[in-house]
DNA sequence: TTCGTAAATTTAAGCGGTTAAATTTCTGAC
DNA sequence: GTCAGAAATTTAACCGCTTAAATTTACGAA
């Protein structure tokens, strides 16, 4: 690859004024911009961007750590944080790490202020050592919808309502008429999806119910888990109306155990998720879940770390996303009248 | 962040030292390695990874270009794809083009030998042109499972039998006495999946069927793609006995358009897709499909990649995927028996 | 003790850019 | 024609690391 002595050498010029078309800085007289673009067009010249990410103190890329990149949501969130990191002109690194916190470890450790500009992470389960460690080398980090939040105040991080998005997956249940009703948590590395049931089991004991931990189950946050609890819960408790899940993915799984056993939706048994991935919309009948606002989070996440990047902050900003809302669709319907 | 000087300063040696018992070559006597990682250890310093790259005239990082991270055969791609990579002690970069080929030649021109030490592309509808420069440029470049394989011979590339999946879904529906069946066929930036619906056309010309262009529809590569073709197919000819997709997302859409007007799978429709991906082992029911060996393709590809990047070649290496093969689940079954 | 050789360390150049400061080249006014 | 000041260009240091070559140190044999 020409470099930008060969270029300069082609125009007849210095490295330094090569250097200073390329940026367009308007100290370059129009005839010799001329001169170096023909050399840079006659070389196929290109920057290399790790020369210059040296000499500027600066890579413009961001890290994404995420633990499952075949979990439907992160790819919607990963499309429309590259689109955004894009337009800022920011490289997106999208760092799987397979559900394993030492590849998350090791990719913070590697890439943090040394390949990328700063990280945002996303329910891998990272330590409070390792964010402290990037504190100190002073490398921005953000946080998204963290459902654990001890490191909350000392972090900056884009908060998401979990505990209400529950609280309206129970509303909605219980204003179809719906008591008994199980429960099915994911406890992936995000942690038990704990704030979601709490909501949940608020708004049902605002209504006088309290939901008995046999009616709770936690599996992993996968289709398989949401099929798996299902079985579980209908084997123990044939008399549900209906089934929460504390995300979308396993209210999927949950619908085809029921199918399975060729219990309807909702005419049997009513089905609601948290989230709103594009599979709640495709899926037969469409699902009824708690939109979290995938869009706006990974957009006020990315948004956040650039502007941290940009223009670094002494106090660690805070973000709240507005509060999740509820999206009616086919899964649910009012409590089947007793047999 | 501590750099290397400071760490050396604080050791009482010279950079030199310290990078040689960073990468330790066995030069540095075992006293003074035990120097070095203490001021290591007291400082916290990590390598600046850019400065390595610069001066190794290597960056460890390889760039994977795909056209939609949402659809869900990437991110399958991707997790394997980022798991062999890291073995081998590679970043992975992935670029979601949106689709949009200006973005993936950005991308391309951007970050080819000057980010990453080589690029994997998918489907990005990259034009000859581009990957010309990228030749002369001299940096390692891997086209995987392309569907238009004009550059095939100048460009190392990992082959998938697209002709032969199609072929094989067409067999299987045969076998099972169907003959008025309706094909959906993609149009993404993958190009028409001309050779799959060939093989299919094939399969079916060896049984004496002709297929009337009126029984095939091309569609974005999508669910709802599959699910319009579907509608658009059962309007016209409602005497169809089997739908053979040229993808499993195509064939998700296409059994949602099935349930919402209570045709039963297989009962009344066989289905049949191509690539076995999660989703068609998920959906209800499960998808009988033609699977391509989605791990064995991204670990060549990548491997191939890396390989290339280690060892240049000069003919361009051109590698095969074992034959897709049938996967019989529940969507296909025999012909319905004429009304 | 001396010296040759191997082991350990340092020197210094270079990777491909950026950029502040110094220098040269133009201007136009007098 | 001169000359100050602006405009254009060059100089040279630096970003943080690697590495071949030079230098110093250590060691064992004579």
């Amino acid at each position: 690859m020409a470099t930008l002595s060969e270029v300069a050498r082609l125009a007849g010029v210095t490295t330094a004024t090569v250097s200073n078309v390329l940026r367009n800085t308007q100290k370059v007289k129009p005839a010799t911009v001329q001169k170096v673009q023909d050399a840079i067009a006659a070389t196929g010249y290109r920057p290399n961007l790790m020369a210059r990410a040296l000499a500027e103190g600066k890579s413009s890329m961001v890290a994404l750590v995420l633990p499952d990149i075949n979990n439907p949501f992160y790819p919607e969130f990963v499309r429309v944080a590259e689109r955004v990191a894009r337009n800022r002109n920011y490289f997106l690194m999208v760092c799987n790490t397979d559900e394993r916190p030492d590849i998350g470890r090791a990719y913070l450790h590697q890439i943090a202020g040394t390949l990328a500009d700063g990280v945002l992470v996303l329910h891998t389960g990272i330590s409070a050592d390792d964010i402290n460690e990037l504190k100190t080398r002073r490398s921005p980090i953000v946080l998204a919808s963290e459902e654990h939040v001890d490191l909350a105040d000392r972090i900056p991080h884009v908060v998401v309502n979990f505990h209400r998005a529950g609280e309206i997956a129970g509303q909605h249940l219980l204003a179809l008429g719906h008591t008994r009703i199980g429960a099915i948590v994911g406890c992936g590395l995000e942690g038990m999806q704990l704030g979601r049931l709490n909501g949940f089991k608020g708004a049902l004991a605002s209504a006088g119910i309290t939901v008995d931990d046999a009616l709770v189950r936690n599996v992993s946050d996968t289709v398989a888990g949401g099929h798996e609890a299902t079985d579980s819960l209908l084997e123990q408790h044939p008399d549900l109306t209906a089934i929460f899940c504390t995300n979308d993915l396993m209210a999927y799984g949950a619908s085809q155990a029921l199918a399975d056993r060729n219990i309807r939706i909702p005419q049997d048994i009513s089905l609601i998720g948290i989230t709103d991935i594009q599979l709640a919309r495709d899926m037969r009948p469409a699902l009824t879940t708690v939109a979290l606002g995938i869009e706006q989070v990974a957009t006020m996440s990315i948004n956040l770390l650039l502007d941290l990047i940009e223009n670094p902050q002494h106090e660690p900003t805070i973000m709240h996303v507005p509060d999740p809302v509820l999206v009616v669709r086919a899964s649910t319907g009012p409590v089947r009248s007793a047999p």
